[in-house]
DNA sequence: CGCACGGTTGAAGCGGCTCAATCTGGGTGG
DNA sequence: CCACCCAGATTGAGCCGCTTCAACCGTGCG
């Protein structure tokens, strides 16, 4: 009955088996898309919400000069988007990072819900905070933060989510991404991200190698990264 | 009966006279707060929930080496932070900016206004969602936009918000910002804003003096932004 | 095989930073 | 009413982190 959607939320509010199966069932819509495919483009009006339950997808903004701008990673349980529920259009476009497993729920199945289940709606509440919180980490690492601080806390806040949901070990977890996708998280350039990886490497503290991160020195890492991962969840630990 | 904040929540769902009551009952209690006078401070266990009803206020984060960034800009009618309802500790500081006046709203009416009325849960819904586009928004301005853009942006941005309140002319509103504040809002030094603000004045786009921003030339500046007012509200009008 | 895409490395340029000095205006005490 | 003060605004000079441009390598795949 539960899947990543579930145990995510299930770290935001005690739900109950009930609860969980009404998630569960929620998703029961579930489609394989590659790699590399639009879950939704910018203009679409948003209708199904989609939940990824396997793989990472992330949100991108495609500025007037051809740049790109990540503005988050999802990873399995996320949401997709439920912040854009009411708009009339996207105003960004989401994109499967690997292969993925995506449910889609209809808008309406969400609101059923939200209003027959308020430790639900408080989960998705707290999910949406958490989210929120994300975005003031990055806000803070863009305007104040070096190249290798930066992708320093990144790689923090990408383990710390994903040891959350048990896809990682102490030391390393599956980081699929490619340094041109991290340039555009992280707002450097490809070649950029390729010499602070470099030093990073070297200087024995974290190593990204064909789609996997091992942290070789967790203190160092956090030091670097200025890394508090409290914004993440209450009750998480820190990298280390 | 209205004040800044059933303003601005009117805009975001359709509020009957009896929704503007409650709502304006619960910011029966005002207080005068002067200038960079603190409302949160990091750490603290969040209780009242503040309402701007008057001046302006920002949230910011201090990093490690002293530096600051500001998350937000919190103008009349805006919440400071419904966002962490439910978290801990606060992992952000509110200042004001100006003198203002603050309606503080205890969480549990809070709880009771969402409970009793879908209409007014609708409204802090859709609040929330374009603070979090306007996040995004930050997000994309210190990814890949140069300072010229970036600081054209953010006026935008701001003079959007303030005539969407009501608190600006065709080409000016008040603009309480130091060349600090500014800077530490878009992630570059005080110097350079300053020359920023030179080059954007040299060139007859828009002026910011003494508290005051006027728009010279409405075109260019959101041209040089990349400026697309709709994230701030489905229903919005471009600059100019 | 060969193509395409991502990773790697070097050299040169530039946007924004640092350091430092001067100017300005509003507030304050005498 | 003036002298003073102080925070913010302004300007200059030199520096540095990151970008740009360009080449080359490695590898998975049609």
């Amino acid at each position: 009955m539960a899947n990543a959607f579930t145990k995510r939320l299930s770290g935001y509010a005690p739900l109950n088996d009930a609860d969980v199966g009404l998630l569960a069932d929620a998703c029961r819509n579930v489609r394989d898309v590659p790699a590399g495919h639009h879950l939704i483009m910018e203009g679409d009006s948003p209708d199904p919400v989609f939940v990824m339950l396997e793989g990472w997808a992330c949100g991108y903004k495609i500025l007037p000069d051809g740049g790109r701008q990540i503005l988050a990673f999802m990873l399995p349980g996320d949401f997709c988007d439920i912040h854009i529920a009411v708009l009339k259009a996207v105003d960004h476009s989401i994109v499967t990072i690997t292969n993925a497993k995506v449910a889609s729920v209809p808008r309406a199945q969400m609101e059923v819900l939200v209003q027959a289940r308020p430790t639900i709606t408080r989960a998705f509440w707290w999910s949406q905070l958490v989210d929120q919180s994300v975005l003031r980490a990055w806000i803070v690492s863009m305007g104040r933060r070096t190249a290798n601080e930066r992708i320093a806390h990144l790689m923090c806040e990408l383990y710390i989510r994903m040891r959350n949901i048990g896809l990682a070990t102490d030391d390393q977890c599956e980081m699929p991404l490619t340094q041109i996708v991290i340039a555009d998280a992280v707002g450097l350039t490809p070649v950029h991200v390729n010499r602070v990886l470099k030093s990073l490497r070297l200087g024995k503290v974290m190593e990204l190698r064909s789609g996997s991160l091992t942290i070789i020195d967790p203190v160092r890492l956090s030091e670097i990264a200025g890394f508090d991962g409290n914004y993440l969840h209450g009750r998480l630990k820190q990298v280390g």
